[in-house]
DNA sequence: ATCGGCTCGCGCAA
DNA sequence: TGCGCGAAGCCGAT
């Protein structure tokens, strides 16, 4: 009967079991479709015959975040809303600190277990370990957004990917399987939740965040946009996603880390999607490395190594040569808002920001850059990872992903990577530079596309 | 165009 | 204990 494998399935606190309600708090797997967590939470339904619901928890004044960021999840939930409802499950969205909106609901629903999602951040553990404090009935988290469970795959930090690569794919056969489809629940059972009614606009005008940040409108939030594009991509993209993937004037990614971030997609659902294809390139080899093993790689860095935003959490020979050359003459040294304006000397670097800052999306291979310029450019390596993940976490539509953690790590702080000639204020950690992006692309036209 | 060296440390073979 | 090799590179020699 339970479809699930149990190694996805974690329990955060046990409880008193009885019978009412199973919720599913919903936080980074924002989709109804190929939801490990969901799935889970309604088979526990079926033990005692209980009603089920899915509640969303927005903690309204999230400082650094922006309505770029909080308008693309709005509209995403608002369809999370609506497809749950064809399936009779109703949908509450709380707002406050988790730990008090989640327990309120809780109590005054007689809720009988608590199903979540899992993350590897230290906000989102904190959340839930305050609310199992207040908890006396099962709370159970779920990985609904790793293909290979983050805790199953491996249990300490990993050094590289080709150390978490062999145990990912030693255990892909087991979990990278066709997902069972979420079930209608019973109709007008009795129980009625009394859930915030969803008016998404008040809700979105509301919130104390960021509203300078503008929302962009080249990519289309929600579930159904997702499947779109993923369908859109093997058709017309990843055919030549190899040779196309590291060239930012060209469309060759796949757009999808955005639905991905938020959860609009499955990552297990676009490996199937890509095998399914039946083209078994180079390309096709290329993206699912970056699908499966860096991103599982991103959040076993964020879940094992709690420093992961800070140089603390550098591997121990880039934190030495980063210390030795701590007083490195710099050629430029600018300010975290001389940054955010795109105010350096270099037109390539400027472009990149403005690429950031206009469009919500910097390209894969220009991230590289951009952090490796903002480490060269400041005046010390804590500096500069304080505002590459400022930057990131501001105007990247997937700002806050492990994703964006590891890559400001890689670029600055040598993560997963290993050391190089020594130089200048970078000491051994890899070097990239201007000759480099004009060997592999057209760098005038990337300037232009941006300024 | 292509190749080796740069340089560190993990994981595995022995 | 030794050895191969790694998330995206650079540079100079050929």
């Amino acid at each position: 009967m339970n479809l699930i494998n149990q190694h996805r399935v974690r329990l955060l606190q046990d409880g008193k079991k009885k019978s009412g309600p199973v919720i599913y708090w919903m936080s980074r797997d924002q989709r109804v479709h190929d939801n490990w967590a969901l799935l889970f939470a309604q088979n526990l339904t079926k033990e005692n015959n209980s009603e089920l619901a899915v509640v969303f928890n927005l903690v309204p004044d999230f400082l650094e975040a922006t309505i770029r960021q909080y308008g693309f999840m709005l509209k995403g939930l608002e369809g999370v809303e609506k497809e749950l409802k064809k399936y009779h499950i109703p949908f509450s969205l709380l707002q406050g600190k988790p730990e008090v909106a989640i327990s309120k609901f809780i109590n005054e629903n007689n809720v009988s277990a608590v199903v979540s999602d899992f993350d590897p951040l230290k906000i989102k553990r904190i959340w839930k370990r305050n609310l199992s404090k207040k908890l006396n009935i099962p709370f159970y988290e779920v990985d609904a957004h790793n293909i290979v469970p983050c805790l199953y795959v491996s249990q300490k930090v990993e050094f590289g990917a080709y150390t978490i690569r062999p145990k990912i794919h030693r255990l892909l056969p087991e979990f990278l399987d066709e997902f069972p489809k979420i079930k209608k629940m019973e109709k007008n059972t009795g129980i009625t939740f009394n859930a915030i009614q969803t008016e998404w606009e008040k809700i979105r005008s509301k919130l104390k965040i960021n509203y300078s940040v503008k929302e962009v409108d080249w990519i289309k939030p929600g579930e159904k946009e997702a499947q779109k594009a993923l369908h859109n991509f093997i058709q017309e993209r990843l055919d030549n996603y190899d040779e196309l993937r590291n060239d930012p004037t060209k469309n060759g990614q796949s757009d999808l880390s955005l639905y991905l971030h938020f959860g609009q997609i499955s990552a297990q659902r676009v490996a199937l999607e890509i095998q399914k294809s039946k083209n078994h390139s180079k390309s096709t080899e290329a993206f699912l490395e970056e699908l499966i093993v860096r991103k599982e790689l991103s959040d076993n860095f964020c879940y094992y190594n709690q420093k992961y935003d800070s140089f603390e959490g550098f591997p121990d020979w880039a934190k030495k040569t980063l210390n030795d050359h701590r007083k490195d003459k710099r050629d430029f040294v600018y300010s975290s808002k001389q940054f955010e304006n795109a105010e350096t000397h270099e037109v390539l670097w400027n472009a990149a920001q403005k690429q950031l800052v206009k469009t919500g999306k910097l390209h894969g291979y220009m991230r590289m850059y951009w952090a490796k310029k903002i480490l060269e450019w400041s005046k010390s390596p804590e500096e500069a990872l304080k505002i590459s993940i400022y930057l990131n976490d501001k105007y990247e539509l997937d700002g806050r992903d492990p994703n964006g953690y590891a890559g400001c790590a890689w670029s600055i702080g040598g993560v997963h990577d290993r050391a190089w000639t020594g130089r200048p204020v970078y000491g051994k950690i890899r070097y990239m530079n201007y000759n480099g992006c004009k060997r592999k692309f057209d760098v005038k036209g990337y300037i232009k596309m941006f300024s």
